[in-house]
DNA sequence: ATTCGATATGTCTGTATTGACATATACATC
DNA sequence: GATGTATATGTCAATACAGACATATCGAAT
């Protein structure tokens, strides 16, 4: 199946939810490691239907237009399951800046301790936001996060890694920008 | 442009290549953090050709067969340093074991620990080659690679990205392996 | 009344990427 | 002579994905 599918599968095995509120949800908690626009994700939601692996139902609303709420069969946790623990597909790790470093002797000093700067920046204010949901975490369910059969065990443990991802590469962009600023 | 176009550029302005050996370049040195294959490679070295900023000239070899050898351009030289200093086009980040780590709370643990073992290994395994490629580098380069404007420095920022990545990357597997063992 | 934004669900086209199919040369080994 | 491996260059079909196009409901504000 596509990884894509896995993505809906997993949050559906939480909760119901539309296609809509699935976009949401997807932006929310597993955005930052795994992304699709609605264009991509109505067709997946179908075709995940069509394989048995999810259901839904019309909910009629009063106040918004009605919603096709979705959700997870046995078949499709059951496939859920078995995903989790098979290695993962080998994928190319794809990153542009890393790329555009490579080519760095090439580039004016000036401009390229802007970009990178920038770019510390950026994932710097990311870090700052995961720490943020880290601390709200532990506040709000505390010992569960230590219950490796609870769901939040396992929200903690992807944001460690958006913790990890983030510092780090926050962090090599300030060597890139110090190395160039001691160079120039 | 296209970015496995500027891949292509940031190899090809520092040697000629044939798209044979920009496979094994592509693979030796950017393979970590941008790849094609070459149902790719030939494709793009066409279109890059037609749009000027490459051109070939043919080699003939007599003990092995023939190539077609690519030169970068000024124009490509000139569009290459432009887009070195560009901020990056937004590209989602995506990653499968963070993923299942997402769902991790519906597996058999000992299954997972095994799975994030494994992972673990991979990526301490992916961490020692840089690292020895690092020394390889001091030792080759020594204060090159501190002079911003050389390539070695630029390869060696790179390289700093991929420590830094497999680093933190195997640092988290162990993270979730241990809190597994310590939750069964 | 109209306009705007959020909710809600879709389709379509183009591009990026993978994997399979396809062909040819030259050397080394059996 | 046959087989295998590295070198060398391509095409083609299918999938993944982004961005644009398309439509409709409902509440709130103008």
């Amino acid at each position: 199946m596509r990884t894509l599918g896995y993505a809906i599968l997993s949050l559906l095995s939480r909760e119901e939810l539309s296609g809509y509120d699935l976009m949401g949800r997807m932006r929310e908690r597993v955005g930052f490691f795994w992304s699709a626009r609605h264009s991509q994700i109505y067709p997946e939601l179908a075709q995940l239907e069509e394989e048995g692996f999810v259901t839904h139902r019309l909910v009629e609303q009063r106040e918004r237009p009605d919603k096709k709420v979705y959700e997870i069969t046995e078949y499709g946790l059951a496939a859920l399951k078995e995903w989790v623990i098979e290695p993962p597909s080998v994928r190319a790790t794809r990153d542009e800046m890393t790329l555009k470093a490579y080519s760095i002797w090439l580039a004016d000093p000036e401009e390229a301790i802007t970009l990178f700067r920038e770019q510390e920046q950026k994932h710097q204010e990311q870090l700052q936001r995961y720490r943020e949901i880290e601390a709200w975490m532990k506040e709000e369910w505390g010992a569960d996060l230590e219950r490796i059969d609870s769901h939040h065990f396992a929200s903690y443990a992807a944001l460690r890694r958006g913790i990890g991802y983030e510092s780090e590469y926050a962090e090599w962009c300030r060597w890139v920008s110090d190395s160039l600023e001691r160079g120039v």
